[in-house]
DNA sequence: GTCTATAATCTGATAGAC
DNA sequence: GTCTATCAGATTATAGAC
């Protein structure tokens, strides 16, 4: 099975080949990409996909099981990315000790772009509207992991309580689904984030607000 | 090509043969919700739904000229339904003068369970995720119809300012999207409806909410 | 208005040669 | 690992008999 030039798989440097073989497999995904944001999630086919890269259909048999395994990659590197994009705001956190309103407004826009600038991958990750698809245990993991960070997030704002967070993702994914649905491209959500991300903390947490503005 | 027994098409009262065409084209759209229901909105097959009203899926084409056109269909109906329940709700603010906070909560709740109550119904009204799926000039005027509506009822509660109607509308499907989304079947964000509106209240018609609870 | 027949095309997936 | 060949099925839609 394995040729003598090949490491064990336990090892931490891969094999030329398995080497080889990951990057192909990234480059399947970012074209599956490139032809979900084309044609929508659920137009994804596997000969265009194939196409894309060069090779029959047939072949990408050699790099994913089956094609609810191509979306399950895809939902790993989206969830990655976004878990990257929450560690991103994270910093920003830290760095502004305690951290006041304007760090939340930030983190409200770093969640809105990050969604509203590839709504595909949004619809991907957060609504369950492609059929049959379910991810992955290790998938699974890394949303609940991303997710457990956010609310890691909200309590550094010394906001614990889960319906408080409640009220917060429901603000934050409202604003984004409506500029997605209703504004595609534009910026007329995206303009009422801060009033938003006030009102929110007038309600919640009304000592970081600056009342001089 | 019209027999005796038929009123003239620009009569009030249709002829009985266009009664019956109605009639079977309601069943058609009846029969595709429930099957959209079990099997997702892009799994819709004509086949299917022709077998389950009893005829062969060509003969569809003699009720729609389409599957857009079912869709079309759908989309009409679904927003007459919206309509409907703004309807009820925009009563129950004539009936309470001058509106107070506990109306607009019922408002809330109303369009909540309107949309979780069919998600469905929900992806097909309120998010573009169906493929190639543009409504006809006639269904787009009764969508529109309700959203201007929709501004009407804020406008009852003296909100006349867009923005604020925008982060109005992003709380509200904000709250239907997570728990479409996140506890589909639970109640985990309709909990926290009543306090997510008195946010908002408190934000934008303070004097509107009731200080004493 | 409903049927049969069929077109024309797309789909994901497998077997086996090389 | 990539190919050819092919399966087995789905899809929407049209033509024409009755």
């Amino acid at each position: 099975m394995r040729s003598p030039t090949d490491a064990p798989e336990n090892e931490s440097r891969p094999s030329r080949r398995e080497a080889r073989r990951r990057q192909t497999r990234a480059e399947i995904i970012a074209a599956a990409w490139l032809l979900v944001r084309e044609r929508g999630l659920a137009g994804l086919a596997l000969r265009d996909l194939g196409g894309a890269v060069g090779m029959k259909a047939q072949s990408l048999y050699s790099y994913f099981e089956s094609k609810a395994d191509i979306y399950d990659a895809m939902f790993h590197e989206g969830y990655l990315a976004f878990a990257a994009t929450i560690d991103e705001l994270m910093a920003e956190i830290e760095r502004d000790q305690p951290p006041g309103a304007e760090v939340l407004r930030r983190i409200a826009h770093g969640f809105f772009d990050f969604c509203t600038s590839d709504p595909v991958r949004y619809q991907l990750l957060f609504q369950r509207t492609i059929p049959d698809f379910v991810p992955s245990d290790e998938s699974y993991g890394v949303a609940v992991a991303s997710y457990e960070q956010f609310t890691e997030q909200m309590a550094a704002f010394g906001l614990t309580d889960p319906e408080v967070v409640d009220v917060w993702t429901a603000l934050l994914t409202g604003l984004t689904d409506q500029q997605i649905s209703n504004d595609p491209g534009g910026d007329r959500w995206a303009r009422v984030i801060d009033q938003a991300t006030d009102m929110f903390l007038a309600a919640y947490a009304p000592d970081l607000l600056d009342t001089t503005t």
